[in-house]
RNA sequence: GCGCGGUUAGCUCAGCGGUAGAGCACUUGCUUCACACGCAAGGGGUCGCAGGUUCGAACCCUGCACCGCGCACCA
C-alpha cells in the first residue's frame, strides 16, 4: 500500500504541475496545427496591478473554456498581456515621487525623466500580475505575452492612427471637454460617472437694463460661474417671459466691473424648461455642456473664469480670483447676498459628473482636444443578436458527441433580423447585454481620444511652428511630398478659416497642389506619421515641426488587441488560425470602454468581427452585497485565499457562487467548500488505490502518488452489478448536463453537478455499496467493480480538469490513467485527455445499462434511507449495529442483502418473505418490500408513533390534494393524459403509504 | 425620466405552467477500517404585494412596492 497523504495538500503538487504544464509546452498555440482553432484573448490587466477577485473570476472563465477546448481537440491560443493604463499608471508614480520627496510636480523631472521612472516602475511591478495569474492555473500562451506599449504595438496604434485621420475621422478642436482639475487631462465621457450631490440652489435677481427697476430672478446650483455668463435664456414659448427676448440684463459679478461691460443678453432657445427653477437659465458657454451649445446657436462670447486646476482665474473678478471653485461658490453666494441680489437658497439635490478615476467633480472646460468619430459603426451595431422573441434558432440542448464544440453556439445570421443581410451573428451570454451594447451604439458621441499625460502612445501628428516660413515652408512641402506614400497624413486647410472650423486637405486625396494664395505662416499644418519614419520625423523637426504633446487614451491602444497581439498588419499565421476569437470574457463595466470598441475596430481594421462569443460576468462583491474595494478594506488578497486553501478550491468555489449574469456574493467559506470538495475527490482516488488490485507490481508513476496497483482495464458486462451500472448511468447523465452547462456558457451549474454526481451519487451511494464487493471474497467481482472505479475516476478526472486542473492532473498520475492513454491523448497530461462524451446506445446495450437497473437502485436507495431513518427515530446511536428483518417484495440476491446490511450498520438482515410483524418492531415498505426493527423493548416508541402520525397527516393532505384535483370536472375534461396519470399514481402511491403508516402505528398501539 | 436585473428556507442561489429544490448555516447522533476538509438522520418556505389568464401559476399577463444597476438629465 503506497503512502499518500491523508488530506490532500494543494501548495505540495501545484507548483510542480504548472512547472511540467510550461516545461511540456502544453500552453503553446500553433498556428500550423490541423485542429481547429480556438482562441481567446485576456482582457489585459493594468501592468502594474495586483490580482483581485474580480480577475479570479474572469480569468479562472477564460481557463476553464481554454482548457475545455484542447480536451475537444482544438487548438487553443489564449493569449496573455497587459494594459499601460494611462492614468492609472501615471498617477501611482506620480504619487509615490511626490511621497519619497522627490518631485512636487512632474514638471520638476521633465517628460523623458519622468517616463524613464515610470518604465523602471513597470519593470519592476508589471511582472506581479503575470505571475499571479500562474499561481491560480492559467493556461495563458505565455511565449505570446503582450504589452500594450511594446514596440509592434505602439507601431498598430500609429497605424490606425494614421488611417483614421486620412479618412478625417479623427480631428483636433476646440470642444467642451470633461476635465479633471485633479489629474489635470481631459476624460471621455465613460470615464465620468454621475453621482448625486447635496447642494444648494441659489436664486438670485438681474436687472432688466431697458426697464431699470425690474428684476429677473435666476435659480443656479453654480453661482460662481456668474462672472462667465455671457446670457440669460427663457423658452420662447413662456409667455411670461418670451417680450424680453432682444432685451439685456446687468450681470452682478464681478462687482467692480462696470455696467456696460456687464450687459448680457437675454436670448430665447428651446432647451430652457418652463417648469425649472424660474425658468430662466443662466448661460455659461464656457464651463457648461449644454450652455456651451447654446452658445454656439446664439454665437455667444465665452468667458473662462476656472483655471485647468478647478481654481477661479482673474476674469472671475477680485472676490472670487484665485479661489478653489467650491470656496468661491460660498463666496459668490455670500457677495450676491451683499449686493442684495440673493433672493433665497434652498437645500438641493443633484447629480453631479465625477472623473471615475480621480474621484473629483469633473469640470466642463473648452479645451483643444483630438477626437475619434467612430468608424465602422453600423456594422459593429448590427452584428451583436440582439435576443428578441425571435428564439426559436437556438438548439436547447447540447451535441450529443463530445467531439465537437460544445461551447460558442454559433446561431445563423437571417434567423432574426432580415434585413442585415449576411453580417454573422456575435452573441452576447447573457443576453441582455445586447440591448446595453446596442442602446449605446445608437447614441455614439466622437470620443475624446487625446490625454494631457506623459504615460502613454503619444500623438504621432507634428505641427508647424511659427519659425515655419520661407524655404523652410518650401523645403517641408517637398519633403512631404516625397514621403506621401510611407504612411502618411497631411492637412492643411485649402482657405483661411478659424481652427474650430477645418476645412482641410489630405496631402494624397483630390487636390494635392497646396493654394498658393494660402497665408502658409498664419495656418496650421499638421502631419500624421507612422511609426518607421523617424527621419523624416528628425527632419521635420529641424524644419520647426513639433510633436503633440498629448498622449491617446489608453483604450485607443486597448480597442485594437485582439488583432494588435496577433501580429496585425501582417497577415501572420496567428491571424489566419486565430482571428476572430471565439470567447470574450470581460465585465460588463467596461462594455463601452473595450468591447464596443473592439468591435468597431475589428471591422474596421481586420473587415471581421474580433469574437464570436462574449461572456459577461457578474461584479464580485462583499457577502454584503458591497463592492470590493481597497477602501472598505473587504477585498480578500486572491493569494492568500490560494496559499490558504488551494488555487483549485479557490476556482471551483467562485465557479460554483457565480451564477451566469449575476453579481457574485462572495464568502470566504466558498473556497472552503473548494477545498473540501478537492479534499473528497482526493480521497475518493485515496479509497481506490486501497483496494489495491491487479499485480500490484507497477511501478511508481510519474506523479506524485506512487501506484502500486494496475488500473483495471476491461469491464465485463456480466459481472457488472445493479450499483455499477448505476453508476454509469449517472456518470452519463453528468456528461449530458456539462455539455448542455458549457454550451450555455452556465459555468455554475457544470460545477453544481460536479458536485453532485461525484459527492453525492459517487461517493455517498456508489462507493459506499461497492464496499460490499470490496470487503467480499468475490475476486472476480472484486476486480471488476475496480475497473467500474477506475473507468468512472478517468472520467471523472477529466471532467474536473477545465475546473481544477492541478488536483485533477496530480490524481491523473497518481492513478496511473496518463500511463493508459496515448501520448498526445491523455498519456503526457490530462490536459489534452479527450472530453468525455456522453454513451451512445452500442455503448448502453453493451454492458446491458438500462432504466430498470436505475430506478431499482433509486428504490434500493430510498430503502435504505428509510431504513436509516428508522434507526435515527429509534434513537439508536450510529455506531450501534441493530437486527433487521427483510420482506422483499420480490426477487432479492445476497448482494442486494449484503449491500443493505452495510448501509444499513445492522448486524445482520434477516430475509424473511413470511415475516409477520408483531408489537414493538418498526416498519417500513418501499418499492422494494418491507423492513422491520424489532425494538426489544428498549427503544423509544413514542417517537416513531409521531413520526407515523405525522405521515399520515401529510399522506391525508396530499390524498385530498389530489383528489380534489381529480374531482374537478373541468380538470377531467381538460387535462392531457400523461398529467392524469401521474396524478392518477401520486394517489394510489399516497394511499399505499397511508395505509401502511396506519397499519404500523396501530402496531405499535397495540 | 427611460431602460435592465432582482425579490423562493437564516444566508447564497436553482427551478420559469402540472407533487417547492441545492449548498452553506442550524439541530441530533457518530473518531464506522478514503475523507471530522468527514458520515448519517432531521427541522426550516402562505415562492415581495394586489389583481388577471388557466382545469391548474413560484413560473404567463397587468399594476404596485422595495433593492441593485445602466443611460439620460433641469440650470
Amino acid at each position: 500500500m503506497s503512502e499518500i497523504s491523508k488530506a490532500y495538500e494543494p501548495q505540495a503538487v501545484e507548483e510542480k504541475w504548472y512547472q511540467f504544464w510550461l516545461d511540456g509546452k502544453f500552453f503553446v498555440a500553433d498556428p500550423k496545427s490541423a485542429k481547429p482553432a480556438y482562441s481567446i484573448v485576456i482582457p489585459p490587466p493594468n501592468v502594474t496591478g495586483v490580482l483581485t477577485m474580480g480577475h479570479v473570476l474572469n480569468n479562472t472563465i477564460q481557463d476553464i473554456l481554454a482548457r475545455k477546448a484542447r480536451m475537444d481537440g482544438k487548438e487553443v491560443l489564449w493569449l496573455p498581456g497587459t494594459d499601460h493604463a494611462g492614468i492609472a499608471t501615471q498617477t501611482v508614480v506620480e504619487r509615490t515621487l511626490k511621497k519619497s520627496g522627490e518631485i512636487k510636480h512632474r514638471d520638476d523631472l521633465g517628460r523623458d525623466k519622468f517616463l524613464e521612472r515610470v518604465w523602471q516602475w513597470k519593470e519592476k511591478h508589471g511582472g506581479i500580475i503575470i505571475q499571479q495569474l500562474k499561481k491560480l492555473g492559467a493556461s495563458c500562451d505565455w511565449t505570446r505575452e503582450r504589452f500594450t506599449m511594446d514596440e509592434n504595438y505602439s507601431r498598430c496604434v500609429q497605424k490606425v492612427f494614421v488611417e483614421l485621420y486620412k479618412k478625417g475621422l479623427i480631428y483636433r478642436g476646440k470642444r467642451m471637454v470633461n476635465w479633471c482639475p485633479a489629474t489635470l487631462t481631459a476624460l471621455s465621457d465613460e470615464e465620468v460617472v454621475m453621482k448625486e450631490q447635496r447642494g444648494s440652489l441659489y436664486y438670485f435677481k438681474v436687472e432688466i437694463a431697458e426697464a431699470p427697476g425690474t428684476f429677473l430672478t435666476i435659480a443656479t446650483t453654480r453661482p460662481e460661474t456668474i462672472p462667465g455668463d455671457t446670457a440669460v435664456a427663457v423658452n420662447p414659448k413662456d409667455p411670461r417671459y418670451a417680450h424680453l427676448i432682444g432685451k439685456h440684463v446687468i450681470r452682478p459679478l464681478p462687482a467692480e466691473l462696470p455696467r456696460e461691460q456687464k450687459l448680457i443678453p437675454i436670448i430665447g432657445d428651446e432647451h430652457v424648461d418652463f417648469e425649472f427653477g424660474t425658468g430662466v437659465l443662466k448661460v455659461t458657454p464656457a464651463h457648461d455642456k449644454a450652455d456651451f451649445e447654446i452658445g454656439t446657436r446664439h454665437h455667444l462670447p465665452t468667458i473662462e473664469v476656472i483655471d485647468a486646476r478647478g481654481q477661479m482665474n482673474d476674469a472671475a473678478g477680485a472676490d472670487l480670483r484665485g479661489l478653489d471653485r467650491f470656496k468661491a461658490r460660498k463666496v459668490a453666494a455670500e457677495k450676491l447676498s451683499e449686493l442684495g441680489a440673493l433672493e433665497k437658497e434652498e437645500p438641493y439635490t443633484n447629480n453631479v459628473g465625477y472623473s471615475e478615476r480621480a474621484d473629483v467633480p469633473i469640470e466642463p472646460r473648452l479645451s483643444e482636444q483630438w477626437f475619434l468619430k467612430y468608424p465602422s459603426a453600423d456594422k459593429a451595431r448590427n452584428c451583436v443578436e440582439l435576443g428578441s422573441a425571435a428564439a426559436p434558432a437556438a438548439p436547447v440542448s447540447a451535441p450529443l458527441t463530445g467531439t465537437s464544440a460544445t461551447h460558442g453556439v454559433e446561431v445563423g445570421a437571417t434567423s432574426t433580423a432580415p434585413g442585415a443581410g449576411a453580417l454573422p451573428k456575435m452573441k452576447f451570454h447573457p443576453e441582455r447585454w445586447a440591448k446595453v451594447y446596442d442602446h449605446w451604439m445608437g447614441g455614439l458621441q466622437d470620443w475624446c481620444i487625446s490625454r494631457q499625460l506623459w504615460w502613454g502612445h503619444r500623438i504621432p501628428v507634428w505641427r508647424n511652428g511659427p519659425e515655419w516660413t520661407g524655404s523652410k515652408r518650401k523645403q517641408s512641402f517637398d519633403l512631404l511630398w516625397k514621403s506621401k506614400d510611407k504612411g502618411i497624413a497631411v492637412k492643411w486647410p485649402t482657405t483661411k478659416t478659424t481652427v474650430s472650423k477645418p476645412a482641410f486637405n489630405v496631402l494624397d486625396s483630390a487636390s494635392e497642389i497646396p493654394n498658393q494664395n494660402v497665408e502658409w505662416t498664419t495656418v496650421s499644418v499638421e502631419v500624421a506619421i507612422e511609426a518607421g519614419n523617424e527621419e523624416l520625423v528628425d527632419k521635420l523637426e529641424q524644419l520647426g515641426f513639433v510633436q503633440d504633446p498629448d498622449v491617446l487614451d489608453t483604450w485607443f491602444s486597448s480597442w485594437l488587441w485582439p488583432f494588435a497581439t496577433m501580429g496585425w498588419p501582417t497577415p501572420t499565421d496567428t491571424l489566419k488560425k486565430f482571428y476572430p476569437t471565439t470567447d470574450l470574457v470581460t465585465g460588463p463595466d467596461i462594455i463601452f470602454f473595450w468591447v464596443a470598441r473592439m468591435i468597431m475596430a475589428g471591422y474596421e481594421f481586420m473587415g471581421e468581427m474580433p469574437f464570436k462569443n462574449v461572456y459577461f460576468t457578474g461584479i464580485i462583491r462583499d457577502k454584503q452585497g458591497r463592492k470590493m474595494s481597497k477602501s472598505l478594506g473587504n477585498s480578500p488578497d486572491p493569494l492568500d485565499l490560494i496559499a490558504k486553501f488551494g488555487a483549485d478550491a479557490l476556482r471551483f468555489g467562485v465557479m460554483r457562487a457565480a451564477p451566469l449574469g449575476q453579481d457574485i456574493l462572495f464568502d470566504e467559506q466558498n473556497v472552503e467548500l473548494g477545498r473540501n470538495f478537492c479534499n473528497k475527490l482526493w480521497n475518493a482516488c485515496r479509497f481506490r488505490q486501497m483496494q489495491g488490485g491487479g499485480d500490484a507490481s507497477s511501478p511508481d508513476r510519474d506523479g506524485g502518488v506512487a501506484a502500486t496497483y494496475e488500473v483495471q482495464g476491461e469491464i465485463d458486462p456480466k459481472l457488472l452489478t445493479s450499483d455499477d451500472k448505476w453508476i454509469l448511468l449517472k456518470l452519463d447523465a453528468a456528461i449530458r448536463e456539462l455539455n448542455t452547462a458549457f454550451a450555455e456558457y452556465k459555468f455554475s451549474d457544470a460545477t453544481a453537478t460536479l458536485y453532485r454526481f461525484f459527492w453525492n451519487e459517487y461517493c455517498d451511494w456508489y462507493v459506499e455499496a461497492s464496499k460490499s464487493v470490496f470487503f467480499g471474497n468475490d475476486a472476480a467481482q472484486k476486480a471488476n467493480s475496480l475497473a467500474v472505479i477506475d473507468f468512472v475516476l478517468s472520467h471523472t478526472l477529466r471532467l474536473f480538469h477545465p475546473f481544477i486542473p492541478f488536483v485533477s492532473e496530480e490524481l491523473w498520475h497518481g492513478m496511473g490513467f496518463s500511463a493508459d492513454m496515448p501520448e498526445n491523448q491523455g498519456g503526457k497530461t490530462i490536459m489534452f485527455a479527450p472530453w468525455p462524451k456522453p454513451f451512445d446506445n452500442d455503448f448502453k446495450s453493451h454492458f446491458g445499462l438500462s432504466e430498470r437497473d436505475e430506478k431499482f437502485i433509486e428504490a434500493r436507495n430510498e430503502f435504505i434511507a428509510q431504513g436509516r431513518n428508522l434507526r435515527r427515530n429509534a434513537n439508536i446511536p450510529a455506531n450501534k449495529k441493530v437486527k433487521f428483518i427483510f420482506k422483499p417484495a420480490g426477487q432479492t440476491s445476497a448482494t442486494d442483502v449484503e449491500v443493505l446490511k452495510l448501509l444499513l450498520n445492522a448486524e445482520s438482515v434477516e430475509v424473511n418473505p413470511n415475516f409477520q410483524p408483531s408489537k414493538n418492531v418498526l416498519a417500513v415498505r418501499a418499492d422494494l418490500g418491507e423492513l422491520f426493527l424489532p425494538l426489544e423493548g428498549l427503544i423509544d416508541v413514542e417517537a416513531e408513533k409521531s413520526r407515523l402520525k405525522k405521515e399520515i397527516e401529510k399522506a391525508e393532505s396530499e390524498i385530498s390534494k389530489v383528489e380534489a384535483k381529480l374531482s374537478n370536472p373541468n380538470f377531467m375534461q381538460k387535462v392531457p393524459a400523461n398529467v392524469l396519470d401521474e396524478h392518477k399514481q401520486r394517489l394510489a402511491d399516497w394511499q399505499n403509504k397511508l395505509t401502511h403508516a396506519k397499519s404500523a402505528l396501530a402496531a405499535l398501539e397495540s
